[in-house]
DNA sequence: TTGTAAGCGTTATCAT
DNA sequence: ATGATAACGCTTACAA
């Protein structure tokens, strides 16, 4: 039996000495613990009577369960667990989405921050050891085999990351498409040749490279076809300007490049050649980040869908929680082109 | 005594159903529970011999300690609890330098995500049923008495926010001083005629717009202050932009902005009117945000210094804890000045 | 050096 | 409708 109700200790806080209990509750309204359990979890049973007192009581002495005895007592936590590079505003807003959709369904999102001091094991290390119930990777970078591990104790979502063979959900945006829908976008305002600022050789630099080449094939554009080195910062635009501008007959009529940051970076460049955009040259972005918001940029890009991934990836993990899946599902999402005032029909007038 | 060793379930995964525990290493070593919770706690006593068999069969049998059930024994959870919002660039590069500082002196941090479907106060108490032993908060927007009351419960450091009156410590930059810093700067440039686009009549651009005003007192330029409403963000630039320029004569040379967001603006709105910066006009702009460090922009501005804030929130967190201070203490940071590319001696031509 | 046993605050299965 | 009582996995005196 506990003693009496603590309140405070030496320090002002009740800090770690959690001080009321059901058991102080049951002890005051004269009834037992599991009685008062009952009543919290709101099972059928006891008397609206009783109820009432003990809700009563457990009010005045500020009552707050014990999450942690719970989850010892379940078998279940309701957690998911997130890991995130919280300084990515994409992961970001993924992030935002995702403790919606998780608290629509019942669960509740634990963070786990990547950073230089905190690399991706140890952070998905500690998701479980507070018993997350399945975890969602947001641009994981591990190797498969590590994934492949983790997704033997828990449910494992990958975000962002192109994966196969393994069982892992895997949810991402289909880049490709995603250049593609931007180079149909372009010719479809009467723009042929159409250049493209790249993302270095990384992974999803190569995939937007990928898309871009097919869909000028698609479009019969392969003589037009112009491969700029960038690095997706804003580092390469004034070289990147110089050689597309170097070839005045040949000059492209517009730039998709591999993401916002650079295409800014590009647009700037230009500017400082005399060139306008649209009016001159027609500009794309890729992530619909902020910066492509800007009123005075507004910027022509692609949108990657946070939200929907987030609910996706959300709704992989509580499949295999709840819905018993035990296949691996991979959800490609397609992006959503966003068209705002870099881009302009060839030859158009600047607006 | 438990049963024997759960090899997955139905469901493939272990799941909630945790399966080995101390217990089952103990069985198989041949030892006691409380032999083995000692060589994972590392205090002295165990041989090294059955340390060494011990965390033989730890690793054999994939055991990881559960810190619920730990938690729930030990009265002391090492967990703090920061509440951010998300999506606030500045709030995230706090974050990271937060759990790299608890990290350093036994802590652990446990995210709270405001976003529109989660408010403080659901963040807080979620926070708090994590059982932290403190909370940091990132710009609470909270009624005070809301604050105390938690305080009374647990240390409470709000950051980025003033406040008074309350047992809550406090952790901030001061930016008054920031502005101050900036006007001197501008001031030893040469600069007389500095203007001020405001930052909107919210306590943050109320203090940057006195601190500005302070400053240009103290130089004797009273008759120089010249005050342009703005709102935080690019859309007031044009507007701005027009006034500045509407008296040729008396135009300003410098123009302190109240962040870096609306500063870009500004530089973008007076490079369509001709003017170039910092040639014909000085720029500033505050936050050290990603956008002012973008190569092109290269923007004059102020840092917050989120990691010293960051390390300070977290001391203060963990001086009430360990250290037993009791009384509220109130941190304001000196904002340190960025000088890039966006400021010029006056008159100087652009480089 | 090692073992025993009593908690920690819940949940859940029986009884009553 | 309510109450004992045994888990849950770990920590920690106290014994041996």
């Amino acid at each position: 039996m506990p003693g009496a109700i603590m309140v405070g200790h030496e320090r002002g806080f009740m800090a770690a000495g959690q001080s009321v209990t059901m058991q102080h509750i049951a002890d005051k309204v004269g009834v037992s613990k599991a009685l008062v359990s009952m009543i919290f979890r709101g099972v059928p049973g006891p008397s609206a009577e009783t109820k009432e007192r003990v809700l009563a009581v457990a009010d005045e002495l500020h009552y707050r369960p014990n999450r942690t005895a719970a989850l010892l007592s379940l078998r279940r936590t309701h957690l998911i667990g997130v890991m995130t590079d919280i300084r990515n505003a994409f992961h970001a807003e993924m992030v935002e989405h995702m403790v919606a959709a998780a608290d629509t369904v019942g669960y509740e999102v634990v963070l786990g921050a990547v950073t230089p001091t905190h690399p991706e094991v140890k952070v998905i290390e500690t998701l479980l050891d507070f018993r997350c119930e399945a975890v969602v990777l947001l641009g994981p970078e591990a190797d498969p085999e590590l994934l492949e591990a983790w997704s033997k104790r828990v449910p494992v979502v990958a975000v962002g990351r192109r994966l196969s063979g393994i069982d892992v959900d895997v949810v991402r945006a289909g880049d490709s498409r995603g250049m593609s829908d931007v180079v149909d976008h372009l010719v479809g305002l009467g723009h042929r040749r159409i250049a493209h600022l790249t993302g270095g050789t990384g992974s999803i630099g190569r995939d937007r490279l990928a898309g871009y080449r097919r869909a000028m094939h698609r479009h019969g554009l392969d003589e037009f076809v112009q491969v700029v080195d960038g690095d997706f910062s804003e580092h390469c635009a004034p070289r990147a300007a110089m050689t597309l501008l170097a070839t005045p007959g040949a000059r492209p009529t517009a730039v998709v490049a591999a993401n916002d940051r650079s295409a800014v970076g590009l647009m700037d460049a230009l500017a400082r050649q005399g060139i306008s955009v649209p009016g001159d040259m027609s500009i794309t972005g890729y992530d619909d980040s902020t910066l492509a918001r800007l009123a005075h940029i507004d910027l022509t890009t692609v949108s990657q869908e946070p939200k929907v991934q987030a609910d996706r990836a959300i709704r992989s993990a509580v499949e295999r929680l709840d819905d018993e899946r035990t296949e691996p599902v991979s959800t490609v999402l397609r992006p959503r082109l966003v068209v705002r005032r870099t881009t302009a029909a060839v030859g158009g007038s600047p607006c």
